[in-house]
DNA sequence: GATATAGTCAACACCATGTTCAGTATTTCA
DNA sequence: TGAAATACTGAACATGGTGTTGACTATATC
């Protein structure tokens, strides 16, 4: 995220990174759908004509944020399918990243956040573990439902690490997570008081 | 769902009906924030004036949907807290609820849905779970990161359930996640084609 | 320091929105 | 079944955010 392509006007890098925190502090705000091209430019401190300079409108606004998130998780998970090993390494990694942009990730994973970037952040992390594991078309569907399960399940417990500004290290998150995956117990079951209180 | 007040007008029913329809239908082609009211009374095949005498926007009439998906769901959680358990019959019941709702559920819960119903529906769920095993303040956080895994865990199932026209039968996807639940290995590991092929 | 490029400011047409009102159609209930 | 109540239609209207343009100013690059 930092490292961008230095070709850019430094104007530019300017302009684009204020319009991203002013949007991303609105979007703490309200919902987007309520946030006009006025109230971001003014809140960047701009002229509203400046912003249709990079943008065509908010949503494509924020679908090129979340281009440049997806792009720089896909660095981290290994450019070159299937040559990276999906361990608590590159889990710890991933997090790191995650907590370093957690403003803009916050967002996008609250319940003002965008659900088409849960799909993708979902798809990319898919793509690469079918490539790895070589599922076939076959045992795709079988694979399906569990992957999911985990998948939406890693995502659910992202957003509750963020929602408390990540208090954990990414290595303790990577950890836990891990440790459920390895077939450890979820906790929730010992939240019950009884074994008759039911078994969710 | 089906079973609303009769108090309603049959005229009153039919447009709403009609509306709710069409709304699905849109959604299920674009996403709706470039649905247009008069796009969406054209599809229902009604004046569009007659969609404000009901709903301010199409954001609003979406939760309105949402609204009522969501006090049905609540009345098969039981609607006084903590009578019922949160057992494989309940989940039964719920997935039965989702099945018999796939259409507008399939939209809510797809890349084109809202991010906002999906919190709703799992603050739903965890108040009730908050009541029955009596969670203390200073265990909460702890609870927090496991409910939430399983939470949206169980949602990502529910969406490769309903992606696929709910092929199997609510009690086999109950039993399903009672498995898990219960502490059953998540099958992910399985597709792992070595060990040293990651953890994930 | 010269040139290129970015940002400002004001003005503009456009179009979906949300509201209104009079007239018509349908439902409800006595 | 008929009358009163209520819902829907169709057209008109003001409004406000949108996206674009062109001339001008400010800043970065080399």
């Amino acid at each position: 995220m930092e490292n961008k392509p230095r070709s850019e006007d430094r104007r530019v890098r300017r302009t684009k990174k204020l319009l991203t925190q002013a949007l991303t502090s609105l979007m703490k705000e309200k919902q987007i759908k309520d946030i006009t091209v006025k109230e971001l430019t003014d809140r960047a401190d701009m002229n509203r004509g400046t912003f249709y300079l990079y943008y065509r409108d908010i949503f494509q606004m924020l679908e090129s944020i979340e281009d440049e998130l997806l792009e720089a998780l896909n660095q981290i998970l290994g450019e070159k399918l299937g040559e990276t090993p999906l361990n608590e390494q590159m889990l710890t990694e991933m997090f790191e990243f995650i907590r370093e942009n957690r403003e803009i990730m916050g967002v996008l994973m609250s319940f003002r956040g965008d659900i088409c970037f849960l799909y993708r952040l979902n798809r990319l992390i898919r793509e690469k573990c079918m490539t790895i594991w070589d599922i076939t078309t076959e045992r795709e569907s079988e694979f399906n439902y569990d992957y999911n399960f985990v998948a939406f399940g890693c995502a659910g417990l992202v957003m509750a690490w963020i929602d408390r500004s990540c208090p954990e290290t990414s290595e303790k998150l990577a950890r836990r997570v891990n440790d459920i995956l390895q077939g450890q117990r979820i906790g929730v079951k010992a939240y019950s008081r009884s074994e008759k209180a039911g078994i969710i």
